[in-house]
DNA sequence: CGTATTTTTGAAGCGATTCAATGGACGTGG
DNA sequence: CCACGTCCATTGAATCGCTTCAAAAATACG
C-alpha cells in the first residue's frame, strides 16, 4: 500500500524493505526513522531446514523475515516438538529473549529458502533507546503472542483433534493464505507431522483427517499445498456447529 | 526482609506494603519512589468466588494481590474452562489488558477470601510515563508469562495426563508451596475440577491420581491442601524416569 | 530412474473420558 | 450442637477417540 513518494531536489532515498514495513515492531516510526532503522540490520540467508535460532542459545540476534517461511518449535527432552508459529515477511523472530537478555526458548526452522534482516542484542538495545516506541510495539506484540498462546492452550485442553485441525488450518489460511480460484490457498511446506506438532496429535490422525475433509470436498490436502474449498464448513467443524451439509 | 528503619528527624513515612514489595513490576524503584506509588492505589476486597475481573470486559483497573489466592480462568463458548494461572499477594492481574488498550482475555476469581490493591488504566499510563521501569519490567512480565504458556503448550500436545499433574502439582508447590513437617503444603482452595482445568482432563482423572499417589505415599491429598510428602517420587513422575521405588 | 521421504491406510490396543452412583465434608439453620 | 442439605470427591464399569505399529502407496529429489 505505501507508495514511494518522488521527491525531486531530495538526495536519493533506499527503498525500505517490505519486511520492515510489515513488522509491527516499527508501524510507529516516520519513513526517515524508519529508513535508518534499516540501516543497523545485516541480510542473511537460510536453506531449508536450516535453522536460524537454536533453543537453548543465549539470544545474540534476533530476525525479521523477508523472504520465505519459518517455523518456531520447541523440542522436549524426549524430542516431541510443538510448532508455536509461522512467521512469513515482516514477521520477528527472537526479539524478546534478545530484550530480556535470555536464551531462546524455541527453534527457527527455514521452510524453504529464506532471507532475513538480523541485528545483534547490542544494536537492538541502542535502537530502543533512540526510539521508545519499539520498546511499546514490543509490549504489545509480546501481549498478542500471550493471548493466542492462551486460547490455544483452552483450545488443547477442551476441544477434540479434528476441531482443533479445523482451528489450525482456520488460522494458516487468514494469516498464510492467497486467494485462487476455487477457494484459500496455504502455500507453506508444512509436513503432516508439522500440522501434528501444532495441534497436539500425530501425523496419522493429521492424514486421515485431511484426507476425509478431502473427500467430502471441503479442502484440498496436496504435499505443499492445502487449499480451503468451503471455508464454511471448515469453520462450522472448528465451531463445532450443525454441519449443514451443502 | 526488608525490616523499617526508624529515621529521627524524617516525616513518618507510611510502611509500603508487602504486596508491593513482591510485585515483580516495581522492583527497579526506589523506596520512595514506591510510597509515592503505593498512594495511587485504592484497596479493594472480595469474597470467595467474586470475580475481580471478567473475560470480555474493557479493561479499566488492574490488581495487585494483597491478602488471598485468585485464579486465572479464560471459559470456552461450550462453558469449558482453563486455569492459566494462580496468584498470591504480589501477583499483578489485568496490567496487559490495561496496557494494551484491551479487552480482559480471561476472568480473575477469588479462591478465598481476598484483598487487593487496584489501579485504573489512566492512573497506570500517568504511571508508566512517570517511571519508565515500570514499562520494561511489564515486557519482562509479559515474556515470562509467554515463556510459561508455550512450555504448557508443549506438555499439553506431548505428555500424558499423569505426567502433566505431576508437573502441574510441582509447580503449585514451587510456587505456593510452605514447608511443613513432613513436606511441602499447597494450601490453597483448588478443587479437582481446578486441578484439572490446570492439566486439560477431567476432575475425575484428577481425583483418581491423586489418590493413587495418596495410596502410594507420594502426596497426602485432602481437600484444600495437597501436601507433597515425598518430592523426588513426583518428579520422577513429571520428568518420566524409572519410578527408583522408595 | 532409482532411492529416500512423506503420506495413506488398516487393524489392534489403550489411555482417558463419560455416565452413574456412592461416600464424605462443609456450612447453615434449627 | 446436632441435623440436614449441598457441594465436592471417589469409585466402578462401559465406551470411545486417538494412538500405535506395520506396511503399502505416492511423491519428491538427486
Amino acid at each position: 500500500m505505501p507508495g514511494k513518494q518522488t521527491m525531486p531536489a531530495e538526495p536519493i532515498v533506499l527503498p525500505i524493505p517490505d519486511a520492515f514495513l510489515q513488522a509491527d515492531l516499527f508501524t510507529d516510526l516516520s519513513p526517515d526513522e524508519l529508513a535508518s532503522v534499516c540501516t543497523r540490520f545485516k541480510r542473511a540467508q537460510f536453506q531449508t531446514n536450516e535453522t536460524l535460532l537454536l533453543e537453548g542459545d543465549q539470544a545474540r540476534v534476533f530476525h525479521v523475515v523477508d523472504e520465505g517461511k519459518v517455523k518456531v518449535v520447541q523440542t522436549s527432552a524426549e524430542g516431541m516438538e510443538v510448532l508455536l508459529h509461522v512467521f512469513e515477511r515482516g514477521g520477528v523472530i527472537g526479539a524478546l529473549p534478545v530484550a530480556g537478555r535470555n536464551a531462546y526458548p524455541a527453534s527457527a526452522i527455514a521452510l524453504e529458502p529464506v532471507t532475513t534482516y538480523l541485528i545483534s542484542a547490542e544494536a537492538f538495545e541502542q535502537l530502543m533507546v533512540e526510539y521508545p516506541s519499539i520498546g511499546r510495539r514490543l509490549l504489545h506484540f509480546a501481549t498478542a503472542m500471550l493471548q493466542s498462546a492462551h486460547r490455544r492452550l483452552r483450545e488443547m485442553g477442551t476441544e477434540r483433534v479434528e476441531r482443533r485441525i479445523a482451528r489450525t488450518l482456520a488460522r494458516l489460511a487468514s494469516q498464510l493464505g492467497r486467494p485462487v480460484a476455487d477457494g484459500v490457498s496455504i502455500e507453506a511446506a508444512l509436513s503432516r507431522q508439522d500440522l501434528a506438532d501444532m495441534t497436539g496429535t500425530t501425523l496419522y490422525t493429521v492424514s486421515r483427517t485431511l484426507k476425509a475433509w478431502d473427500r467430502a470436498g471441503i479442502v484440498r490436502a496436496e504435499r505443499k499445498r492445502i487449499t480451503i474449498l468451503q471455508p464454511h464448513r471448515l469453520i462450522s467443524i472448528a465451531e463445532d456447529l450443525p454441519p449443514e451439509d451443502g
